[in-house]
DNA sequence: CGCTAAAGTTACAGACCGGTAACACCCTAG
DNA sequence: CTAGGGTGTTACCGGTCTGTAACTTTAGCG
């Protein structure tokens, strides 16, 4: 303990990479500042020095994760430069990794779930993380020559999202296994015509 | 007040209908037994004579939609005897209908995004309902004659249980909007070959 | 009527929650 | 060396949560 990782990094910084992390294994409700706060090796009034409220962390928390899911993006565009039908590809082999390595889907699909109350704060913060996100696998799908282009996207949009789900629900072994098998019949089946 | 409706009814049962809804709402974590009991029109004593505990009664709140939601896959073996495609037209339909009267998705999802505890007894539950949902989806695409039929019932639970979700987070107007033309779509794809 | 079982009432225990106040500390910039 | 901002510590507030105890009231039924 007390090693350079831990101590170096801004406690800000600390506690907004704990609080993804725990909100994301725990749930939103699931976990409460005081943990929050311990597992990042700090404690509560800095919290509040740093965030006006919880609400205020979720939000902040939301907006990591939809960098983090940027560079995700960015890098498929890094490895396979110009060609947009790979890299669309390279979007369902990505998700289909990210389903096998981690059962607890979506953070902003399950904030959305967890947050029931319409005028939350979050809620639209979500919605406009969530429409880039659509935005942007639209616009993969236009640049790889697919006709009808919005409809593949929100179809694969859907799958995932349900997969992620599903993944929760009944397991691995359900519906959300075939993910890869469905989702590329479809890409080919938007191709063929 | 003090209407017949209200009163006759057994408080057990009255505690499961608004716990029902009242899940259904504001999620499992978002609402209390208190609430529960008050708007029930009881108090607190008699959910805890009649369930051992929060727990069993978000259980037995599964189970009794479990129930409801049998009772509608029945309704559709009702209105079109036999006719196994026809079926399966209607599912799709009342999916959608479902989708747009209601924008808090399936329960037993929900629930199994909330209860992120690993050993929660609900999880059991869920899978073992959400499963034999499954099971009859698989059936109903098998008996209406279509080829790969667990393949599309599969992706056809996935699209819904995606709309569902998607409809918490980016709203009506995103991609759950296109729901039944996915679905139609899959269904005359797997249809043809 | 009178008995009994179910239901209502009140109060409480013990834990946890988000959020704040007051104060001591330490590290670094000047 | 010193001043000051960031941080840690402790204690606390008011509220809510699940669950229980003891007692009173009501309703059905022979």
């Amino acid at each position: 303990m007390a090693d350079g990782t831990t101590e170096r990094v801004r406690p800000r910084d600390r506690i907004l990479e704990t609080a993804q992390d725990m909100f994301h294994k725990h749930g939103i409700k699931g976990v409460g500042v005081d943990a929050i706060t311990e597992a990042a090796g700090t404690n509560k009034m800095t919290l509040y020095r740093h965030f006006e409220s919880k609400d205020d962390l979720i939000i902040e928390c939301l907006r990591a994760t939809a960098c983090k899911a940027a560079a995700i993006w960015d890098a498929f565009e890094a490895e396979y430069p110009g060609d947009k039908l790979a890299q669309l590809h390279a979007w369902v082999r990505k998700a289909a990794d990210m389903l096998n390595a981690d059962s607890r889907g979506c953070d902003m699909a399950n904030a959305a779930i967890e947050l029931s109350e319409t005028d939350h704060p979050a809620r639209r913060v979500i919605k406009e993380l969530k429409e880039a996100q659509r935005d942007r696998l639209v616009s993969l799908c236009r640049d790889a020559g697919v006709g009808q282009a919005e409809l593949l996207a929100d179809t694969l949009s859907l799958l995932l999202e349900g997969a992620r789900v599903s993944m929760q629900s009944v397991g691995a072994e359900g519906p959300s296994a075939q993910f890869v098998r469905m989702a590329e019949g479809l890409i080919a089946s938007f191709r063929a015509r």
